[in-house]
DNA sequence: CTGAAAGCGCTTACAG
DNA sequence: CTGAAAGCGCTTACAG
C-alpha cells in the first residue's frame, strides 16, 4: 500500500520476511534474549539481513513495548565548569553505549522557565551530580521516572565527594609544600549551586586538618562584586599566604584582585585554581591549577547510573585519584 | 491485572473513562485537532479529568502513532563559546515549547567515538550552526530524519553570518572611532570548526571595506602554540594598530601576548572581543567586548527550526541587531 | 530450539 | 458533531 518511490525504513517485519524467520526470533537474535537459544545459522542469517537492509530499530516502538526507552537524562546544573565536562560527557556516554542506553544531557537552570526534558523523553533514570530540589522530584515521580540518583528516597545522599577529593588535597598538599602555613579556601557566587563547592571544600579542610593547618576559611572571590577585592585585603591583612581555589575561573578573580592591590603573586599570596582550563594558562600570571583526568570521572559516572539501573549496590568509596598538580606561575 | 499498589501513569483510556467519552475523543480534545468540533461542555469535561487525574501522554506513543516526535535535535559543534550558548539554547527551547515541540542538545565532537543521539531519538529535524559533515548527513538520512538544517540538498546553504554580522561591525567601527585605521583579525586555531569564526570574519571585512579600510588580515592567535606571540610581533611591524577578536579568549590570548612582549594595550595596540564573556571583566588589563542579546538569537533560532518543519520558506535576511558594544581598558 | 499472538498507548482515517 | 477500529513497530509471556 505504501509508495514504491518513498524509501521506508526497513522494519523487523522486512528482516524477517528476508531471512525466512519469524519478527519475534529477529527481536531475540538482535536483542540477544537472554534464555533464548537461537541456532547459530538463524543467527547469521538474521544478522546479514539486518546489516544489509541497514534495519535499525524503531526506538518509539521498542519504548512502547518495552517499558523502558534505555534513555540516560543527565541533568547539568548551571555551574562554571564547561571545559572539563564536556569529556566527561563523551566518557560517560561511551560506557553507557556499551551497556545499550543513550546519554542525553540537559542544562536545567535555576530560574529556568523551559519544561524539563523528562517530561517528554521518559528517560529510565535522570542522574544529577547535585540532589534535585523537591519540585524537581515531585515532577518526576507525576511522569514516571523510575529512577532518580541521588535518590530522594535514600536516607543518606551519595557524598559526591568521594569522586572530587583528590584535586582538592593536591592543591592544599603543595601550597604545604612550598612553605604556606596560613590557607584559605576561594570559592564562586553563592547563588550558583554550592553543591561541588562544597564538597570540593570538604576534601581541602580535611586535608589541611591531616597536616595540622588550621581550618581553611571560605570566602567567595568574584571579580564582579568587589567579594575579590575584599578577600585579598583580607588575606593580607591576617596573614594568609596561600589559596586554594574552586576552580580557574575563581583563581584568576583572586590574583587579578591582588596584582591591582599591590600584592605579590606568588611571593606574598599564592593561588592555586581547579580544572587546569585553557583559561589558565592564558592569564597573567599564569594560573597553577590541578589537572584532573576526565575520563575517569565519565566511567564512574556511567558506573554509578549502571548500578541504578540494574538495582547493584553503589560503592562505598572511590579510588579516583586521577588530579595532577600543574604548576605555573601562581603559586 | 497490574498490582493495585503500583501508582500506574494514567494513560488516555483513564482520561476517557473518567469523562465519560471515548479514547478518541480525549485525543481530540487535548491535541486540539483541526477539524473537530468537540462540544464545549465535552471539552471542558476530558480537560478538567485530565488535569485532575495529571494525564501525561506518553511519548514513545505519540511518536509511534503519529509518526513524528516532536523533538528539535540541537547540535551543537565543540566550540568555545559556552557562556553564550547556553542563554540562545534557553530560549529557542522557549519558543519551541509553545509550538510542542522539545529542544534536544547535543554536542558532537569532531574526534568522537560516541554514536550520534539522531540514531536513537528520531527528531523530527537535526539542526545545526555550522553545515554538517558528509559522513553525518548520510546518518541522518539512514535514520529517516525527515528534516536537516542546513539543508544539505539545498542548492545554497543559509548563511549563518545573517545572524551574527552586527558584533563584528561594532568591532570594527569602535577600532576606527578611536583612531586605529590598520586593523587585523584575530581567530581561535583552525582545528576547531572554523564556520562562526569565518562568518565574523567575513562581516568585519564588509564593515571595514564600507569605511574605506584596507582588508583584515586574519591570524591565529593561541597562547598555547606561540601564535599569539608571532602574530603582536607582527603587528606591531606592520603597523597594525587594532585587532578586532573572535572571541574574548582570543583577545585575552593577544592582550597577554602583548603584554609580555612589552606592547602597552591600548596605546599601541587595541583589542576588542566579542561575548562580553566573565573572562573579559576578569582579565587584566579587562577586555572590550561585544555584548550580545542571546533571547534575540535564541528566538531566531526556533524560527528557523520552526520554518523548515512546517515547509515554510526562510528568512532572507535577518534584523537581529542586538549586540552592543562594551568598552574597557584593552580598546 | 522456535514461532504465533497479545499488547504497549497513542493517532488518524473512516463510518455513522 | 462523535466514536469504533485499525495500525504504528516493537517486546515478551506463552505455547508448541
Amino acid at each position: 500500500m505504501s509508495d514504491a518511490s518513498t524509501p521506508r525504513r526497513p522494519t523487523a517485519t522486512d528482516v524477517a520476511r528476508a531471512a525466512g524467520v519469524s519478527r519475534a526470533t529477529v527481536g531475540f537474535v538482535l536483542n540477544q534474549t537472554p534464555g533464548k537459544t537461537i541456532s547459530r545459522s538463524t543467527s547469521e542469517r538474521v544478522r546479514d539481513e539486518a546489516a544489509r537492509l541497514g534495519y535499525r530499530p524503531n526506538g518509539a516502538a521498542r519504548t512502547l513495548a518495552g517499558g523502558r526507552s534505555r534513555i540516560v537524562l543527565l541533568v547539568l546544573p548551571d555551574w562554571p565548569m564547561e571545559h572539563t565536562l564536556r569529556d566527561y560527557v563523551e566518557e560517560a556516554a561511551l560506557v553507557l553505549e556499551d551497556a545499550g542506553y543513550s546519554l542525553v544531557t540537559h542544562t536545567r537552570r535555576s530560574d529556568g522557565r523551559t519544561r524539563p526534558l523528562w517530561e517528554s523523553l521518559h528517560p529510565d533514570i535522570v542522574f544529577g551530580f547535585a540532589p534535585f530540589a523537591p519540585d524537581e522530584v515531585a515532577s518526576m515521580r507525576d511522569c514516571g521516572i523510575p529512577k532518580i540518583f541521588p535518590d530522594p528516597a535514600r536516607g543518606e545522599p551519595f557524598d559526591i565527594s568521594l569522586a572530587v577529593s583528590a584535586g582538592p588535597r593536591l592543591q592544599v598538599q603543595h601550597l604545604y609544600d612550598r612553605g604556606c602555613r596560613s590557607l584559605a579556601y576561594a570559592t564562586w557566587a553563592p547563588a550558583r549551586p554550592p553543591f561541588l563547592a562544597e564538597a570540593r571544600h570538604r576534601a581541602a579542610q580535611a586535608h589541611a586538618h591531616s597536616l595540622g593547618l588550621p581550618p581553611l576559611g571560605l570566602r567567595n572571590t568574584d571579580h564582579r562584586d568587589g567579594s575579590a577585592d575584599l578577600a585579598v585585603r583580607e588575606w593580607r591583612d591576617t596573614g594568609v599566604t596561600g589559596v586554594a581555589a574552586f576552580n580557574d575561573e575563581v583563581a584568576a578573580a583572586a590574583v587579578g584582585a591582588a596584582v591591582r592591590a599591590g600584592i605579590r603573586v606568588p611571593e606574598e599570596l599564592a593561588v592555586i585554581g581547579h580544572d587546569d582550563t585553557p583559561l589558565a594558562a592564558m592569564f597573567v600570571p599564569s594560573l597553577s591549577s590541578i589537572h584532573f583526568s576526565t575520563t575517569a570521572l565519565g566511567r564512574f559516572f556511567a558506573d554509578l547510573a549502571l548500578r541504578e539501573l540494574d538495582g547493584r549496590p553503589l560503592p562505598r568509596r572511590e579510588a579516583t585519584e586521577n588530579a595532577t598538580l600543574v604548576r605555573r606561575e601562581s603559586t
